[in-house]
RNA sequence: GUGCCUAUGGUGCAAUGGUAGCACGUCUCACUGUGGCUGAGAAGGUUAUGGGUUCGAGACCCAUUAGGCACC
């Protein structure tokens, strides 16, 4: 089981610290998990990821179940022994993709049935169903089977967040083991429901909560929204996940609205597509521009990749497509998350973090920011 | 040396004698509970050179140049 103790709060605002105590080891919150989908971070050995810092990893209920099968995973000992990754882990219930992914589905008020993307074979995902695949699975923390519906369809997000309720039920019952499992608040853009969900998630009592169904399309100002409200109905004792938030500056205004926890493919995604996180912003590793830049990535990140290689380098890299420019690419976007998460930690410690937020936002968006 | 074939954006190819288009590459942008994917936009050609025929030539004719093939 996990257990979560609240270590500082900010005072001018809604920033926390804290640490998260799983199985596999403690996590400092707030925090940034790395995406594992396919029982790895694409290009990244668990060396790098334990050296870059990273608490937790999240991996993956539907491509793990697909491809290799979560029986398999199973009788190789579990995610943590099939991967090396001796620290925690996180998965995620196969809800997101089954709706992002799958070829065809087919929702109903009990599961839903979809084709792979890979083969175009039938399956069937249930609350339950998800929970035994997670329980093979073996993370620390597993997460309840939900639907993401489009965030500003009202009507649809009614329908659709009385079955998240259902479901959410249904996952607790179904849950046997001593694996954490965490309740998820759907109900796109509108108060009403995303504060009713709030209250029916809470009363069913998880060791800590998500808020799905955000960085699918709606605006910024609405995401913003949708976090702080939920700051006044989620317990202040148990952790708080955003899923699926990873741009710099998201991260920088979740924790400043009370958020603890984030995972997102952004960081690796983005490296692979030739982008790179920097304190002045995003830059395209691939412009030209950069053909004949000696400096690194930043000037004052610590990873491996800005303390051995410049930027000309790995345009080049990038350009004649070799692993190793996606690879130093990669690490370095993680580091850039990993790194702001540990400032912002600190920043709460010592009291400074809305001063810190401000500075890091401003520069990052070359303008006076707001938090 | 003789004969034949070819010559069109960076590369590979299109274009009934009616004013040059496609693919890749290049250049820019997007990507938020992962397809190294994908999508959007842009730049780039006085059609090897010089003449000629024609109202009009990338296309037809002549010469030159450069490649390829065959033969002596």
């Amino acid at each position: 089981m996990i257990s979560f103790e609240l270590r500082h709060t900010d005072a001018a605002g809604k920033a926390r610290a804290g640490i998260l105590r799983t199985p596999h080891g403690d996590c400092l919150t707030p925090m940034f998990m790395p995406v594992g989908t396919q029982a790895t971070v694409k290009g990244v050995p668990p060396r790098d990821l334990t050296d870059l810092g990273a608490m937790m990893i999240l991996s993956n209920t539907y491509h793990l179940y697909l491809r290799p099968g979560d029986a398999l995973v199973a009788r190789r000992g579990g995610l943590h022994a099939f991967m090396n990754w001796s620290g925690p882990i996180l998965t995620d219930s196969g809800g997101f993709q089954v709706f992002s992914l799958s070829e065809m589905r087919k929702i109903d008020n009990d599961g839903v049935t979809f084709r792979s993307h890979i083969d175009g074979s039938t399956h069937r995902f249930t609350p339950e169903k998800s929970i035994r695949i997670q329980e093979n699975l073996g993370a620390d923390i597993m997460m309840c089977f939900d639907e993401c519906p489009p965030p500003s369809d009202r009507d649809y997000n009614l329908i659709a967040l009385k079955r998240t309720h259902a479901w959410a039920q249904l996952c607790r019952e179904a849950h046997v083991t001593d694996q954490a499992l965490f309740g998820i608040v759907q109900g796109g853009i509108f108060r009403e429901l995303r504060e009713d969900s709030a209250r029916f998630i809470t009363s069913l009592d998880f060791p800590g909560y998500a808020i799905g169904g955000l960085a699918v399309g709606e605006s910024k100002a609405d995401m913003n929204n949708v976090i702080e409200w939920m700051h006044a109905v989620l317990p202040q004792d148990k952790p708080r996940y955003v899923m699926g938030v990873g741009d710099p500056r998201d991260l920088v205004r979740g924790v400043a609205r009370g958020i603890d926890m984030f995972d997102c493919v952004l960081p690796t995604r983005l490296a692979r597509h030739g982008a790179a996180f920097t304190h002045d912003g995003r830059i395209n590793m691939r412009n030209k521009g950069f053909e004949d830049d000696e400096r690194p990535l930043d000037a004052e990140c610590d990873c491996y990749t800005c303390q051995n290689f410049t930027r000309s380098y790995i345009r080049h890299l990038l350009h004649v497509e070799e692993m190793l420019g996606l690879y130093l690419m990669s690490i370095h976007n993680l580091a850039f998350l990993l790194n702001l998460m540990r400032q912002m930690r600190a920043a709460i410690i010592g009291g400074t973090f809305e001063a810190f937020a401000v500075q890091f936002l401003s520069r990052y968006e070359k303008t006076v920011a707001q938090i």
